[in-house]
DNA sequence: GTAGTTGCCTAATGTGTTTAGGCAAATTGG
DNA sequence: CCAATTTGCCTAAACACATTAGGCAACTAC
């Protein structure tokens, strides 16, 4: 009997991988074996169940995703460190929805505290300090911009706005100039 | 053989139920028969499969929320109309979780220009009425706000932002505050 | 009341999840 | 280098959901 070489970790990925291409919620233990051409209980060894695979991809996501953020976060500030973590996001999610898509899987607290997620929060607090924001704004100001990065991308991947008018990218770079208008001029309570 | 009185109409209305009971992706056509007491196999008289049923669901929720949404516009303008509308998606969320999960189901284009997903779209873009926007701005202003809307609520509601100090009630109204300025102050491009 | 329609049923098939237990291949130690 | 052990993938089997085909009983209409 060939062994093929399984291993949580080559699971994940192609799983991961296999989410890219048919959806994340396609993503099955079935399938996965007939990716690596062998039986469905084999990968019960490697992993404790679908739930568990499903959690492990949504794992592997928030760290590339964090790994890029943090990436294009060096160095800059302000309006520049504005777009260029929100263009992760943007970038990451077209390139790779079904990871994107496994990233917003609901991880218990556990798990979720233990995770790449984490690391987000602190990159897009650290984006307000190129602007003049104290608490409790700043914390207002965080919700804000996950809101908008989180519910822009989903919208445009979801066909949400695809037929209007004018194109996307178009949108997406005023959304961008609204939201440093917006932080370098926060209302006041 | 006791007849229970089927319909489909009676059928999507138990299954949002179980949707706010259970979230979206656990209604599953025998659990709606088990619900009813009566063999899975009855039910396909009355919805097609599994993604019909889903697809009904969606649309009814569309309906609920388009139909509150107008309720709540009628009459306002301004910061008014733009709170009221975001309430409305908001409070629907909270208070029926499964069906706003359901009308965030991706629709085919023919059914979704069927939907009352067009009537969501005038109604924000009636909103900008209140406010001095042209062509394009108004289209990225309605982007932005169903970005916003949107990702919020789901942020919210999946727990994305609950363990830090603000509450969200307050970042809620900041963050209305915050869009209404923008709107009264869109940035030249 | 009988004819026809409709509604729910039984039966069967296919797919996905998961557990238990087996045999062969890799690994380790003498 | 071979024996002992661990490990990896397998067969087998139970259970849940989706879906289709075909049957019989219960309403409806005349």
């Amino acid at each position: 009997m060939a062994r093929v070489g399984l291993t949580a970790d080559r699971l994940v990925r192609a799983g991961a991988d296999l989410a890219d291409e048919v959806g994340f919620d396609q993503v099955t233990v079935s399938a996965l074996a007939r990716r690596f051409d062998v039986k469905v209980a084999s990968l019960y060894s490697h992993v404790r169940s679908s739930q568990d695979l499903k959690t492990r991809i949504a794992l592997l996501a928030l760290e590339e995703l964090a790994d890029r953020a943090a990436d294009a976060l060096a160095g800059r500030a302000g309006k520049d460190a504005l777009t260029a973590l929100a263009n992760v996001y943007r970038d990451y999610a077209r390139e790779h929805p079904g990871r994107y898509a496994a990233a917003q899987l609901r991880l218990d607290p556990a798990t979720a505290a233990a995770s790449a997620g984490v690391r987000h929060a602190r990159m897009t607090r650290a984006i307000l300090r190129g602007y003049d924001l104290a608490e409790p704004d700043q914390t207002h100001a965080v919700r804000l911009l996950g809101s908008v990065f989180h519910g822009y991308v989903t919208l445009e991947l979801g066909g949400g706005f695809s037929h209007s008018a004018p194109d996307t990218q178009e949108t997406w770079s005023r959304t961008l100039d609204a939201l440093d208008a917006l932080l370098r001029n926060w209302p006041a309570p």
